[in-house]
DNA sequence: CCCCTCTCCTGATCGC
DNA sequence: TGCGATCAGGAGAGGG
């Protein structure tokens, strides 16, 4: 599934290959793909259409295209969440439609800007910019790194992210009372982690995702977070590798990654540093994976 | 306000 | 061979 990594993956992609392309026309071949837009499709398409993308950017697992009306009159944000099996990809004008496309951009360079996603999670929207620090205030510099999509200003700095602030997340976990992986999942605590490196993060620092935050020590949880950033760091530096000319890479999966995986999908598999066997257990309707003996179960 | 459950979606896979 | 059940999970809405 794309998490940070992957979708820093992406956004590298678009940086190179689109970065600087006028949209010459837009296709939205399924609705659901735009449901997020305030205001219709053909709003969505009208205002693409002649605009020039300026910059490739990224917050957890957010991504946007900084975008420039014809004539400079507007500036705003292609919000893109690739959902659970979004692909960003890159074709000639002309090749084969991917089985499930749902949104197509034309560019000026005989390239098109494909949208592709099976479970129709993820999806499109136009959004205007907010001051990143003052997240209710409009920005002096639309486009700037320092603001955000109004959409996604709730979302917080990922360990990647310059304001990232490792302490004060410690901090605002430990006034929690909540489940550890529910609080790494929170995308407002700490954005990019999702189940598969929530889950590699915990086995890295041996604890339970069952333990409640506010009974772990400041030590453990940075510990925690510093593991999140590690496995995420790791992953980032093989799956950054794998996209050709005109395939901008998502593969929906953990890509390189998945051989590196110590802890996720390997139920019945001897634990890498210990041999006890890896355990499954069901939580938040999802899958968890860790090892019963390096990540004991908190006492109920 | 805080916490947690539910729901959206579709293709692959499995058991009968 | 066919078919129904199950599984995958990001994130926001809504309930308690």
């Amino acid at each position: 599934m794309p998490e940070l990594p992957e979708v820093e993956t992406v956004r590298a992609g678009l940086e190179k290959h689109v970065v600087g392309r006028t949209i010459t026309d837009v296709e939205v071949l399924h609705p659901r793909a735009v449901r997020r837009h305030v205001g219709d499709a053909p709003d969505l398409i009208g205002r693409l259409r002649g605009a020039t993308i300026l910059a490739a950017r990224r917050r957890g697992k957010y991504l946007w295209l900084d975008v420039e009306a014809p004539r400079g009159v507007d500036r705003f944000a292609l919000v893109v969440h690739l959902g659970m099996s979004g692909q960003m990809l890159v074709a000639r004008v002309g090749a084969p439609d991917h089985t499930h496309l749902r949104v197509r951009a034309t560019l000026d360079d005989g390239n098109e800007l494909r949208f592709v996603d099976q479970r129709t999670f993820g999806g499109w929207h136009l959004d205007d910019y907010v001051d990143a620090e003052s997240a209710d205030v409009d920005t002096e510099l639309p486009g700037d790194p320092a603001s955000l999509p109004r959409s996604i200003a709730h979302i917080a700095p990922d360990p990647f992210d310059s304001g990232f602030d490792r302490d004060e997340v410690v901090r605002r976990m430990r006034g929690k009372h909540t489940e550890v992986k529910r609080a790494l999942l929170d995308q407002s605590l700490i954005s990019g982690v999702g189940n598969i490196y929530a889950d590699e993060a915990l086995w890295r620092a041996r604890l339970n995702g069952a333990r409640v935050t506010d009974g772990i020590s400041r030590r453990k949880l940075a510990e925690l977070l510093d593991a999140a950033t590690a496995v995420m760091s790791d992953a980032l530096a093989v799956g950054g590798t794998s996209f050709d000319a005109l395939y901008v890479n998502v593969n929906g999966q953990s890509g390189y990654f998945e051989r590196s995986l110590n802890a996720y999908g390997r139920a019945g598999q001897p634990c890498r540093r210990c041999g006890t066997l890896m355990r499954r257990e069901e939580f938040m309707n999802r899958g968890s994976f860790f090892c019963p003996k390096c990540q004991p179960r908190p006492r109920q």
